[in-house]
DNA sequence: CGGCCGTAGTGGTCGGACCACATCTCTGGC
DNA sequence: GCCAGAGATGTGGTCCGACCACTACGGCCG
């Protein structure tokens, strides 16, 4: 194709260059096509050229506006589309996401799922120092509904005996009081960090040596202050339970 | 269509395909093609096939024993190269990162960067939290060398007055106490929390408003916690300086 | 009028070709 | 004998064109 700009030695050949880039001072040859793609579109939704939900034109069109093949757009389209920024639906088009919380952290799961070792440790703090907080929020602002939901999934933990379900009305738990808390952000990363293969990894473990007792008794403590609205004893209830297992945690890894 | 005529080719309705992959049990056709090949490294990597820093086969490889084309692949590729989960060195192969927070979270910047208005302020929420945590820690564990790079950075924030430079050291400043608590995790959350463009559009407004001085003394302020080892006033002081960007912003917002 | 169905348009996949770069190998001069 | 340089090899990067799978729209028929 025609990006063969600096042919030094068979100095012939050059059937159409034509180059279809007007701006001619510096071209800026930054970093592969793909990447530049994937920067042009994000800076153009950035710079609110492309509005959430929006549609984008056609691949094909994308790819000649931006002056690169398909192949290479596609590329840089999928990469956004794994950042949460792009969706694409078969037969139908590109659209830019909602761009809410949710949608952009989605990928700190892959974290979550990829880490061990220390790193566990360090990701059950960041977990420590969010869930406190997020707790304590939400035990200042939780409405009567919200509540309830809470103690939905607490009742239905305690109703089971199957781990499976257990670990699924943990995660609902705690995801029911982050919400509460008002800060959809905070939210979404403690989702990351409660990614089920995240969880269930850790879990296996440490409910083996009888944990469930202490965790439901653990739960029954937020839920109290919950119910009291007392952001102090929210924190250090939720403080206390993601410590346990992050001192579990750290005692495995040490022998 | 865009395309009309055929290649004239005579016999065909016979999918020369012939899939060489056999339709032995079940082939699970979920989602994509280019989804599931994420996925599978994914969990190659997950398992332990895969160790940080190997190279992968080649693209042509990885693509024939996953029964795609190389397209496909090289579309799983990018997507998982953009999470910083492999490295791409053009003429050499594919590589597993190492996988450490650095590398993993660095798409949390998308996150700073694509958000705006209330979302914002919910990201300066977190930031304050982990902030505030982070320099606490550093108080209790800031070695004298750690602790001299700090006061390098705070010096040369106050000892110019352009503001692309204060911004430079302004980052490296919270840079090197987050690294100081001991927690790489954090530590790269903050980074994405802090990058250059979130805060350069905040930054603008900020200190229009003669914040320079002020930012100057909550900074002298942490650095004074930091040298009297003392993670309560620590604490107190990264929560206030973070605070108060966050109470101008949501100022801004509401008009 | 409404549901069915065809069709145009879109993303998804494929295969092959070539280019740019990195690395190793082999050569030839010193 | 040694090492620099030229070449060969293999890898990712880019491009093209064809075709498949799905969706959405609109006209046709009952």
């Amino acid at each position: 194709m025609d990006q063969s700009e600096q042919s030094a030695p068979p100095a012939q050949t050059v059937p159409v260059q034509a180059t279809p880039v007007p701006k001619g001072a510096v071209p800026a040859q930054k970093g592969t096509v793909t990447q530049r793609a994937i920067e042009q579109i994000k800076a153009m939704i950035g710079e609110g050229l492309l509005e959430p939900g929006q549609r984008l034109p056609t691949e094909r069109d994308l790819a000649t506006q931006l002056g690169i093949s398909r192949s290479s757009m596609r590329e840089a389209i999928r990469a956004l589309t794994v950042l949460g920024v792009l969706e694409a639906r078969h037969g139908s088009g590109i659209y830019v996401t909602q761009l809410e919380a949710g949608d952009l952290l989605e990928t700190f799961g892959v974290v979550a799922d990829l880490s061990r070792g220390p790193r566990l440790v360090e990701l059950l703090e960041v977990r420590r120092v969010l869930e406190s907080t997020a707790t304590a929020l939400a035990a200042a602002r939780i409405t009567p509904d919200q509540l309830a939901d809470v103690e939905k999934h607490l009742a239905a933990m305690n109703a089971t005996d199957d781990p499976e379900e257990i670990l699924s009305h943990d995660l609902a738990f705690h995801r029911a009081i982050a919400l509460a808390a008002g800060n959809d952000t905070m939210a979404a990363i403690l989702e990351g960090l409660s990614s089920r293969t995240f969880r269930a990894r850790v879990w296996r473990g440490y409910q083996e040596e009888g944990a469930f007792e202490r965790t439901r008794r653990e739960h029954a403590r937020i839920h109290r202050a919950l119910v009291a609205r007392d952001p102090e004893a929210a924190r250090a209830a939720a403080a206390a339970h993601v410590g346990e297992v992050e001192d579990w945690l750290r005692g495995q890894l040490e022998g």
